[in-house]
RNA sequence: GCACCCGUAGCUCAGUUGGAUAGAGUGCUUGACUACGAAUCAAGAGGUCAUAGGUUCGAAUCCUGUCGGGUGCACCA
């Protein structure tokens, strides 16, 4: 592939966003300009320069401390002593002579502070969305996520991997790329064998029998996930005693491996039905899918067998003739130092010639990349209430009433797998990458995240017996074969009564049903916000008080600030934005006198954080990290709120002061606004 | 034992590829609603950034040692 130079794409940047020039251009600009001056005016080459938003808003909005790396890299090249402060002074006229730019000054040692015009980024800005539509064009990147096993309910710990999944899906949208959605079903494991099992020799029920319970159990107004769930820790439990069952179960997954008996249409039925319950409980999260590709047609369609082959070819992979692995076909691990028994080569296929749950991983990664030269056969699934279709991977034809889309083939894939698999996930990586160098190991990302685990307080609240070691220790594990879990709908239900209460308590008038719809929304945006705001490598330390907490940094705090927001422009005239922009472009001199000294920063200190969406989406991408974006929505709430307490919107007088008012407040609703649907979270006619 | 991650305010956490006086939330003390919506805002107290060195004009951030915690290291997934 071609490469195409830098200065190409930032024209073609230009050109998509020309009408909407955010601060992320501004920076762009500057420093490419800052890197130019220093190489043909000072003979210096900075091959990265820093750019730093200033601590306070009176200290500008950007700032370049780059007047210390190149006294620096002068005095490496000519040995001479150079004053950062002089270099900074023979930069600044520079800087100041691009029009965006209204002044630029020296701080300190040798800071150079940038401060951009105001009044003239306002009047280009008024009115227009905050981030601009950039389509979807481009190659295709996947995005694995959720992935529950297939045998029980979902608890916190999967929705902590669906709604990280979901929002960096969003994320990786709202920058303009093209994403697929995968949730992995691995419906032929020994989860579900265990509960298969269970059904079978615990309970005594048929396929039949089992239905019957389904339906059952619909009209008591429970589900067949927490059935299973149930039915999983006792069967957890009895196994410890119970030694046939134990052979019941390796009995049971060759079965369900093998396909076409009436153990394995047993697994498949309860397999389907927990993956039904699994995705409406997303669905509740506005957590949806485009494909769920299944074990069962990676083994039944020889997707290994393809790509052992090409293993084999390619000499990434090799069989073992003596040692402990006699026998299986393993991948090198150059790293290994490890004694015998620790961390050693990957088994990939076992001395009885079956296939590890790594080796059947490779091959569904080099099928997500359009590597493999083999394809799934595809069924429609369902369709959601937004009309959206899902689909499912089948081994056999079926005829297709929709036309199926193409899935996999994509540039990049993203897994969304908890950090505990690391060493597997590098795995996949390195076999991928082993088979195809020209591939390299960047296609593939282990978006990797920690654990849920749940207070002891608040897994004694769930009626859980701890030991006095347990209870000295800051967290425990949650176990979905100890049963020992928040189940994800419970938690939903919880914060949605809670949620009703407090609608009831501000709106009593309006009906249960808009009341309730109100309530939903505001727990989806407490539950994915509250898993949001952890960064990705911290343990997330479950309790109920601050999950169920609907002040302070939370979603609803956000959603509240929006439709506070909101109810300004519903009171004033329908044509406030656009008369505004015109007020404001007819007099720069005033806008530039209201955004003047300490009332004006603050007024400014909005508009300048509801311009930096875009360059936190951004950043969000490079670093695969949701949580810097939810932070920013609570930074920008807050800036908002500030704002809303300073200043009377409607009722101020002066016009021109009135209307940049509106301009920014406009500005400040479009980015949260926006903002908030990236991380999922809708905002509510009122609350 | 080996590998990776972490240690920041009473508690829970942020802190952009090294940058200005280390910030939020929560809890505590106090103040602000006949409202552009108090699920809000303001003020106060609260820090040896685990610890000892090193690199640098500059270190919570990079390097090394020490102490403490977590996770992984199956012919499971």
């Amino acid at each position: 592939m071609r490469t195409i130079p830098p200065k190409a794409i930032l024209s073609l940047h230009f050109f998509g966003l020309s009408n909407n020039m955010a601060f992320l251009e501004f920076q762009q600009k500057l420093t490419d300009a800052l890197r130019a001056f220093a190489a043909e005016e000072l003979g210096a080459d900075l091959d990265h320069i820093a750019a730093e938003i200033p601590p306070k808003t009176e200290l500008g909005d950007l700032a370049f401390p780059v007047a210390f790396e190149l006294a620096k890299v002068l005095k490496q090249k000519t040995g001479e002593k150079q004053n950062p402060r002089a270099l900074a002074e023979k930069i600044a006229p520079m800087l100041e002579s691009f029009d965006f730019v209204g002044k630029v000054s020296i701080a300190g040692p040798g800071y150079i502070n940038v401060y951009y015009d105001r009044a003239r980024y306002l009047s280009q800005s008024a009115g227009r969305p905050a981030l601009a539509d950039k389509g979807g064009e481009g190659e295709k990147i996947c995005v694995e996520h959720t992935s529950v096993n297939p045998n029980k309910a979902a608890h916190i710990g999967h929705v902590r991997n669906s709604v990280l999944g979901d929002t960096f899906v969003r994320i990786l949208r709202a920058a303009g790329h093209t994403v697929e959605i995968q949730n992995y079903i691995d419906n032929t494991g020994v989860q579900v064998a265990d509960v298969v099992v269970g059904f079978i020799h615990l309970e005594k029920m048929d396929l039949d029998t089992i239905k019957a319970l389904d339906a059952r159990l619909k009209t008591e107004g429970t589900s067949f996930d927490y059935y299973c769930w149930d039915l999983y820790t006792k069967i957890g439990i009895d196994y410890q005693t119970n030694e046939s069952l134990t052979e019941k179960r390796a009995e049971t997954l060759h079965l369900i491996e093998e396909g076409d008996n009436d153990v394995a249409d047993l697994a498949d039925y309860v397999a389907t039905r927990n993956v039904e319950c699994i995705l409406d409980t997303m669905e509740r999260l506005s957590i949806r899918y485009d494909l769920l590709p299944r074990e069962s047609e990676i083994l039944h369609l020889h997707f290994w067998e393809k790509a052992f082959t090409m293993m084999k070819e390619r000499e990434a992979i090799r069989l073992e003739t003596e040692g402990k692995n006699a026998g299986c076909w393993v991948m090198p691990f150059e790293s290994h130092e490890g004694s015998d028994e620790h961390e050693t080569d990957k088994i990939l296929v076992r001395s009885n010639g079956t296939v590890t749950y790594t080796g059947k991983d490779i091959a569904y990664q080099m099928w997500k990349l359009g590597l493999l030269g083999m394809d799934f056969k595809y069924r429609h699934f369902s369709t959601y209430g937004n009309g959206q279709d899902v689909w499912i991977t089948t081994s056999r034809d079926v005829a297709a009433d929709k036309p199926v889309p193409e899935f996999g083939h994509a540039s990049k894939v993203y897994n969304v797998i908890d950090t505990r698999q690391s060493y597997p996930q590098e795995v996949v990586k390195k076999g991928v990458a082993l088979i195809f160098p020209e591939k390299g190991e960047e296609a593939s990302v282990h978006l990797n995240y920690e654990m849920v685990a749940l207070s002891p307080s608040a897994a004694e609240e769930l009626g859980f017996f701890l030991t006095d070691e347990d209870r000295s220790r800051s967290f425990v594990e949650m176990s979905g074969r100890k049963g020992l879990g928040v189940k994800a709908d419970d938690l939903i239900d919880r914060l949605e009564r809670d949620a009703f209460a407090e609608v009831q308590k501000r709106h009593s008038e309006i009906t249960d049903e808009e009341k309730a719809s109100i309530a939903h929304e505001i727990a989806v945006g407490a539950l994915r916000y509250f898993l949001l705001k952890f960064t990705k490598n911290t343990v997330v330390i479950f309790d109920f008080k601050e999950a169920l907490s609907f002040e302070g940094e939370t979603g609803v705090y956000c959603q509240y600030t929006a439709v506070r927001a909101n109810s300004i422009f519903r009171k004033l005239e329908e044509n406030a934005v656009t008369a505004a922009a015109e007020t404001i472009a007819a007099d720069l001199q005033g806008v530039s006198r209201v955004l003047e000294g300490d009332e004006g920063d603050g007024i400014w200190a909005v508009a300048a954080l509801a311009a930096r969406l875009e360059e936190t989406i951004a950043q969000s991408v490079a670093s695969a990290e949701p949580a810097t974006l939810a932070r920013y929505t609570f930074n920008l709430s807050k800036a908002f709120n500030l704002f809303y307490h300073h200043h009377r919107i409607i009722d101020e007088e002066d016009e021109v002061k009135r209307a940049v008012l509106i301009a920014v407040a406009d500005s400040a609703r479009s980015a949260l606004t926006e903002a908030l649907a990236t991380l999922g979270i809708k905002v509510p006619d009122r609350m």
